[in-house]
DNA sequence: TTCCTCGTAAACAAAG
DNA sequence: ACTTTGTTTACGAGGA
């Protein structure tokens, strides 16, 4: 899958990759400066996160969800003002965009038409760059219970992806032909009790749930796409990722429905153990599958809360927590699957751990030098997400070239071990779900290594966004004077 | 060039 | 009998 245009190959939409096919370097307008304060109210966010982690270290906990809910609480934070632009809005990077304006604001020169026209020329009838799978799987993971019919599924993909409604009824087939042959899905036995008509209900196999989590990450546009990332083995410096960092497909449902303001992570994460969700905020995407959270999470919410409250509007209110059926660890990405149903792919090579080492310096350089972002090299919030997202995706695909052996780091184009055909390597007697059935499972390997190099990306990022904080509030006054420059 | 993923079409069977 | 659902095979496009 190509890191930047939309998958489609056949028929697709003339208009469809327009926004990806555009410069996708987003430019920003940064705050007047940083001053030394905020780097010191970074530097006392940070140390108090890292004495929450501490604390909080015996905890079990998952990087992803601790990873979500983090960057959840950046996102709240990030909503503080500070603004971010389109390249395709403002290719020069000369005006900004608010966040925070869910429609064009007529009394904002620098939302009007300019706004208006991204949002209706990327808009939600083209085709989505998302795969089927995703499609598949933002569906079944949207619904109460994660689990759906066929029918039903058709039926959230239509709704949240109007296209669909007007192309030819083969992406049904589609979507039936990715069900069955996708390993990630997997059928409920259905309920007597319930009357669905025919057919069954479709969940996400929790053994591939992370499988799918990857194949988000991977789709163009989305916030955690690894095409964000610098691929080095250095961290990716505020103005790399800044300029790396295409903006969100503005036909994401989340994209939509929060009316073009980058909501890029999960409002509904995990509270304790629980899914909370948040249908307003995330209603699509919503939780990435994630697994439970124990105090370190409550922890760094309760530090990091307590700061991004401040002085702030957090729009993120958690509703009680719905306990999910289904909330179990993270699973290994790939790896239960891979040596035993990719044996003929070669892909999987359970016993060939990547070598960390690299990746372990780039942590070590976040914690040390990155704590002080560069005054005058800082990304507009939602672009600072997209860093974490940088962070967050780096971290997950070690998670995944750990799983997958040597050789399947590259973030497209390796095998992804998941679909069923994949398995036929096995046993090309057997048929499929029994194949499936028949599979070796693995235990989740420890993400203790992970969750330290989360930390000091989070608190990275913290810091930053200590900064930008500070930033907005001393420098409302001069955006409003630059805007009116702008307009003039 | 090869391998892989993905989308698509199609055939077929089973279930409702 | 018809529609929907589920499975499977095949093929081509495009990326790595």
């Amino acid at each position: 899958m190509g890191p930047i245009m939309p998958p489609s190959k056949k028929a697709q939409s003339p208009s469809s990759g327009a926004s990806a096919s555009q410069g996708m370097s987003p430019s920003y307008r940064q705050g007047d400066a940083a001053t030394a304060a905020s780097e010191a109210e970074a530097a006392d966010l940070s140390l108090s996160l890292s004495a929450s982690f501490s604390k909080a270290e015996d905890e079990e906990l998952t990087s992803l969800s601790w990873l979500h809910e983090s960057t959840d609480l950046l996102n709240s934070f990030s909503h503080s003002g500070l603004r971010s632009v389109s390249p395709l809005q403002d290719p020069d990077g000369q005006h900004a965009r608010s966040p925070s304006s869910s429609s064009p604001s007529p009394d904002d020169p620098l939302l009007g038409d300019a706004h208006s026209a991204y949002d209706l020329a990327a808009g939600a009838n083209r085709k989505p760059p998302y795969s089927f799978s995703c499609l598949i799987f933002m569906a079944i993971e949207d619904a109460p219970n994660k689990r759906l019919p066929v029918k039903d599924i058709y039926g959230w993909i239509l709704e949240h992806f109007p296209y669909f409604a007007s192309a030819p009824t083969g992406w049904k087939n589609s979507v039936r032909h990715n069900l069955s042959l996708n390993k990630c899905f997997k059928k409920v036995d259905k309920d007597r009790s319930q009357s669905i008509g025919k057919g069954s209900l479709w969940s996400i196999d929790p053994e591939y749930r992370h499988n799918l989590i990857q194949a988000l990450k991977k789709t163009p546009y989305h916030p955690y796409s690894p095409g964000l990332a610098t691929p080095s083995t250095s961290p990716p410096t505020l103005t790399q990722t800044f300029h790396h960092s295409p903006p969100l497909w503005s036909g994401n449902p989340l994209f939509r429905k929060n009316g073009g303001v980058l909501l890029q992570v999960p409002r509904g994460v995990i509270q304790n153990g629980a899914r909370v969700r948040s249908q307003a905020l995330f209603p699509v995407i919503r939780p990435l599958p994630v697994s439970p959270v124990g105090s370190r999470t409550s922890a760094i919410r309760s530090s990091l809360g307590d700061y991004l409250s401040r002085g702030q509007d957090s729009p993120s209110r958690y509703s009680p927590p719905l306990c999910s059926e289904d909330l179990q660890d993270d699973h290994t990405y790939s790896t239960a699957k891979s040596p035993s149903r990719l044996c003929s792919s070669g892909v999987g090579s359970p016993s060939s751990p990547l070598d960390d080492d690299d990746d372990d310096d780039i942590i070590a350089v976040e914690i040390q030098s990155d704590v002080k972002p560069e005054p005058r090299e800082i990304p507009l919030d939602s672009h600072i997400t997209a860093a974490a997202a940088t962070y967050i995706s780096q971290q997950a695909l070690r998670g995944q070239r750990r799983s997958l052996g040597p050789g399947a780091g590259t973030p497209a184009g390796s095998s992804l071990p998941w679909t069923k055909n994949r398995a036929r390597g096995i046993s090309d007697t057997l048929p499929l779900k029994k194949r499936r059935a028949a599979a070796v499972e693995k235990p989740p390997e420890s993400d203790d290594e992970e969750m330290k190099e989360a930390a000091g990306s989070l608190l990275h990022l913290a810091g930053v966004r200590a900064c930008l904080n500070n930033i907005t509030n001393r420098t409302a006054k001069g955006q409003k004077e630059q805007k009116e420059a702008l307009r003039n």
